[in-house]
DNA sequence: GCTAAAAACAAGCAAGCGCTTGTTTTTTTG
DNA sequence: CAAAAAAACAAGCGCTTGCTTGTTTTTAGC
């Protein structure tokens, strides 16, 4: 097999065994198994175990960052591009289901530099979050809340999805998106409840 | 030392450690050390390391299950209701961090039968929130939207805490659990915002 | 305070780990 | 189609893993 496509072929089978099976659970013969090679065979594809790790996580994090950075960072008014970057985040979970999974659990196991690289992405993508939660609330269409809570809650909101979240299901990535925006933007309760 | 209150730190020690390394990423001496025996000694203690495991597990089960039942079974509207099991769940993740993080994270870990066991009471918990919203519904002081949706959000939003709670911190978890309720249940954007 | 039980130690086993080395097979390239 | 380069294999090394065994120390009940 060509030198790009095992190495894609490899950096696959790893997401899903990292995902389903964390990556202490998982071995480099698991790995190896997986891509169709015997375990010495990987080591002309990688250097490590943690290399793969990287690879897998900061792709990750590329990907959230070019979803969504355009959106917050271009022109209209808030409730719009939190709604466009809703979708997005929520579309990039869907797209790389392990990767993201990946990106969200296992970030935690590689070592000093790699792990502080990671932290800083993901430092600059709820940055990205803070800004247009700033943007909403000045320009009044977002009511004034915590902004720290509103976007953990946000966040972790969008982020349960890789728990329960299943391609072949009903619903397309953006349907759900969209429902998740609908009940953070509009809440819950009734109007006439007594909410707050 | 005794033999319950050993066996208690053993217990403390190996929830911190799995929360921070993971169940695959902690070693039986590392648990030992931490416990202050050597690690044959743990074993006076513990059958293996998977039981540990599952009863962190288990118990982080029925802490969640414990303080969340009775209000959800008891009487009561249903946005009061939703307020107070919200601060209950955030109370349970607060005061049991380690033990919730393993309950969330580590659980998939186990083997057959006992993640099978898990699994059960998770689908019981979430059976209660699914009663709760579908009986707010009913009342007619949710809006009504796709249960399972607003369920998974919800769950989803208040088990982010875990990862960014800090016990040490300015909020108590009740507040952090009441600014939750309030922008779940009244939503982010103004009244006259386009919201929906 | 003696003694039986409980707890901890000291040593190590078998299996599995990440990874390396030396060789063979396959692919690419002129 | 031959030579060089890439990819895969076969074998195994040094180390760590979860756990066991035989012994010593500590604790608790009379």
């Amino acid at each position: 097999m060509p030198k790009v496509a095992r190495k894609e072929k490899i950096l696959e089978k790893a997401s899903g065994l990292f995902r389903n099976k964390g990556y202490h659970g998982t071995t480099i013969r698991d790995i190896s198994e997986a891509s169709g090679i015997l375990s010495g065979s990987l080591y002309a594809h990688i250097r490590s175990k943690e290399d793969l790790l990287f690879e897998i996580t900061d792709r990750g994090a590329e990907h959230f960052l070019q979803s969504v950075r355009p959106i917050i960072e271009g022109e209209g008014d808030a409730i719009t591009k939190l709604r466009k970057a809703m979708v997005a985040h929520v579309q990039v979970i869907t797209d790389h289901l392990e990767a993201a999974t990946v990106f969200f659990h296992e970030w935690k196991s590689l070592t000093d530099e790699r792990r502080h690289m990671i932290q800083t992405k993901r430092d600059e993508y709820e940055g990205l979050w803070a800004q247009l939660l700033v943007e909403g609330m000045n320009e009044g269409c977002f009511r004034k809340v915590d902004e720290k809570f509103a976007r953990l809650l946000i966040l972790s909101a969008m982020n349960g999805l890789y728990q329960w979240y299943q391609p072949d299901g009903e619903q397309t990535p953006i349907e759900v998106a969209e429902r998740y925006a609908s009940i953070l933007l509009a809440g819950l309760a009734h109007r006439e409840g007594s909410a707050l």
